[in-house]
DNA sequence: CCCATAATTCATCGCATGTTGAATTATAGC
DNA sequence: GCTATAATTCAACATGCGATGAATTATGGG
């Protein structure tokens, strides 16, 4: 039965643990849904000790999805692959790295729907995480283009198949979702233009 | 300034009010976020009067999102269409029919996300809307897996362009959107079979 | 060994929510 | 025209929320 005042021990892991708890329940049930006293209660924690380091909900969100991926992940998986293979290897990152149980992009996801600054958030973080490192990597004119169709196909299989659970999406394995969806995700990359795309 | 007692005048539209409120409200908002007072108040209405028709919150949300599109519309569009125009025809429904202001696709999009009953509503609205017409039109064996595939993009062309608000793809037009699209969706539903797919 | 400070909990506040029950007024069938 | 019933609002409730301020205990630098 902990008491009142600073525990004995050790170092201060207690704010990674509050933010685990975050990332984790946000991601399971949303911004609105997840509350703080649940949070806490996850970390093992009197709500209050959020209060105080982070200082209100939003603040706490924001923290929870600041660092976790670095838009140079994708970059990174795409560096000395061929051109020809780059479609799958896009899919296979978003399916593995993006849906983990914790992952800030479904958090992201979920918290968007009903939340516009969460929705401003993933905005950002599609633009920094998926569709700047891959029009950067096109160079080509309607890059940016190609680059969002492909994001928004990801995206709707990860909506698809873990937050609706579409059954035929969410039984399937990430090898068989590679070799259905990589060769369209291809396709947006590296097809010649299909017409004239406007913006 | 309306008082208390029975309204004067002509039967009860307000049934439908509330409906139509509670619509627009969820789509905006979200499950958790829309209000059964914010509701009641953009009918015009008594939040009790919501109760008295209703009972509580999750029927309204229910009956909210029973009747507004049937299943046979996709059909109705599919049917005399030539084959190869098919995808074409699926994203512009799917574009303008599913993503209205108080579109129910877009409002069950935004409450699954936080919400499981209504992500169990999603899926069966998907599967009666778009994967059991798309499949039966097929009439292949993997014709499932290839209606899932062509919901998934979809759903996620929805949720970047409408819930998100990815920059390209909510500036660009309907027009440019089936160009794009269109073919990816028409490859999914009448290409070869690309691998051996299980389930 | 002190003492400033950090870490932590407790108690409580004000507020908004979904829900309930009673009161009031109009309609419609007899 | 009376009366049962439908339509509607008002008032209030219990609950759970995010937030705040004070109290308590350990740590670590001098």
């Amino acid at each position: 039965m902990t008491r009142t005042g600073r525990r004995p021990g050790d170092s201060s892991v207690t704010k990674a643990e509050i933010l685990d708890a975050a990332r984790l329940t946000f991601a399971e049930m949303g911004y609105e849904s997840a509350t703080l006293r649940r949070i806490a209660a996850t970390a093992g924690v009197d709500v209050a000790l959020i209060a105080h380091y982070f200082g209100n909900k939003e603040s706490l969100f924001v923290a929870a999805h600041d660092l976790p991926i670095n838009p140079s992940d994708i970059a990174g998986v795409l560096d000395g692959v061929s051109e020809g293979e780059v479609g799958e290897m896009i899919t296979r990152f978003s399916l593995a790295m993006l849906a983990a149980d914790d992952s800030p992009a479904i958090s992201l996801m979920r918290a968007a729907s009903t939340n516009s600054s969460a929705a401003a958030m993933l905005r950002e973080f599609i633009d920094r995480t998926l569709i700047d490192p891959i029009a950067e990597m096109l160079d080509v004119a309607d890059g940016r283009e190609r680059a969002a169709l492909v994001a928004s196909h990801l995206l709707g299989v990860l909506f698809a198949r873990h937050i609706v659970g579409v059954r035929e999406l969410a039984t399937a394995s990430i090898d068989e979702l590679v070799d259905a969806i990589g060769p369209t995700i291809q396709r947006y990359l590296t097809e010649p233009a299909w017409s004239a795309s406007a913006n």
